[in-house]
DNA sequence: GCTATCAGTTGATCTGTATCAAGTGAACCC
DNA sequence: GGGTTCACTTGATACAGATCAACTGATAGC
């Protein structure tokens, strides 16, 4: 069985710009940043129209702006654990994070990856029901649930995007558990990448040679296999022509449709 | 591998009470009863305090109540189809309903069982994500997803509402997604007998002799076992001691404390 | 350059659960 | 009352993936 490595947690006191407004979990390990400029309606990312905020009206921007914060992490670090209490949504601006529940035996499920213009951390009135790290040097947009909830009685339309966003991640949950419960070893890591690769494509990005920003170690744990059976599998993939991998942290699929039917069996 | 069995779609039009004011999906299974009443907030139910509009405004309630139909269901019948168009959600009045997803070799996971008082159907201009089965004669209250909507624009608690449901079911899916990446079998029938157990004793049920709507294939498609494992390994718990059949749909659990122990490895 | 560390890979073996097969008993029907 | 059906159980065997162990290559520190 798989076992999470101990986070250590580190103190970051060397950057010029960092100013605490209020305490919040994890505020020792976050360094806020006021200088952060972008094209975000608030200014405070460059996310566009991946922001949380974009298209709403010029006032629910400016509430927003006003409680929002913007906060940096390296690879490791823990944002909240679970059974903290949930204060605040984020947003991520660049990075990867990834969000777990531990075993007392030290059993790890990764329940989710976010990454840019990912929302997570929704908790109304209750404790955080997962962990949240840093996979990769990180930048998120915070916004404390209470004040996000009063400006919702006025501005209905930040309640239904976090209503929109919460039903796209269901709905993703409802794909994930159907794999843990019924797909091979194989189907489960063509899933895998098939999902990183459409993400990709979504956004723009090219939907071919993707990025793995987590190890084997967390794919592992997040499609409930161990590492060997992970590493195994990309191997055959390869030797298959199923995928390519230039480097182990990134993945070719030359074929999609031959990717695709290899996850659901009908390969 | 386990394989689903066709639902035989039947046409039941003994129903004396029978008015249809719309049409939707699955509409020629349901009964729509009119004579129903209760001690619901709009009358059209006995949930109580568990009805979705308990507790809002007259206006508000008076605005559900005429886009609300309650619907009858026989065990088996289907209430909507993965790839259906979304148009409403559903509040469960009495019964119990499972919604599963299937491969295209019919293997099936089923993602959630839902009961009296329980939500499901969420789906924000999109199709459905699984298909919707009673369990056992059904009763539910239907809500179109559009007039909430409309309605959230000026009752923000509606929409908070909802936001609650989904919340709690997000964190119910941490959970499930544990259970089916990293528990062995026993964990996985030890946590879905609690849970049960658990949930009973929220409504106010006795927590200790649950009645067992589903079937054992169902509850092996919900934890991701096969039936033979599912029922093993409830002869084993009987054998232990952990749990009690008194017949194959009634579990007693004599130590909870123990079927805990049991649930996350500690025993 | 030498060593330590760490992520990933590969090999040999073990085991928990699936699979295949058959048996039991209750409910229902003619 | 005898047969059919269906849910559940039990037994024997197979196998996918876990476990244990060792190897490789890249990176970092001194």
């Amino acid at each position: 069985m798989t076992r999470s490595s101990a986070t250590a947690a580190r103190l970051d006191s060397a950057s010029g710009l960092v100013t605490t407004r209020e305490r919040w979990p994890g505020d020792t390990l976050a360094r806020v940043d006021q200088a952060d400029r972008g094209n975000g309606p608030c200014g405070h990312c460059d996310l566009g129209t991946l922001a949380f905020c974009d298209g709403f009206a010029r006032r629910t921007v400016t509430s927003l702006m006003r409680v929002q914060c913007t906060l940096r992490f390296e690879a490791h670090d823990t944002l909240f654990r679970e059974g903290d209490t949930g204060v605040a949504v984020f947003n991520v601006v660049s990075g990867a994070v990834k969000v777990y529940k531990l075993m007392p035996d030290g059993r790890r499920q990764i329940t989710g990856f976010f990454f840019r213009g990912d929302m997570f951390g929704f908790c109304l009135d209750g404790d955080y029901a997962y962990t949240a790290e840093a996979v990769t040097p990180l930048s998120v947009c915070r916004l404390p649930m209470q004040r996000l909830h009063e400006l919702s009685e006025t501005a209905p339309e930040v309640q239904h995007r976090i209503l929109l966003r919460m039903t796209a991640k269901l709905a993703q949950f409802h794909d994930h558990v159907l794999l843990l419960g019924r797909k091979t070893a194989r189907e489960r890591v063509a899933t895998f990448l098939l999902a990183l690769s459409e993400r990709a494509r979504r956004r723009g990005d090219p939907a071919s040679p993707i990025p793995l920003a987590m190890g084997r170690v967390d794919i592992a744990d997040y499609v409930g296999l161990t590492v060997e059976t992970v590493s195994r599998t990309m191997t055959a993939f390869k030797r298959e022509g199923l995928i390519d991998l230039p480097s182990p942290n990134h993945v070719a699929i030359p074929d999609t449709q031959a990717l695709r039917a290899a996850s659901d069996g009908s390969a």
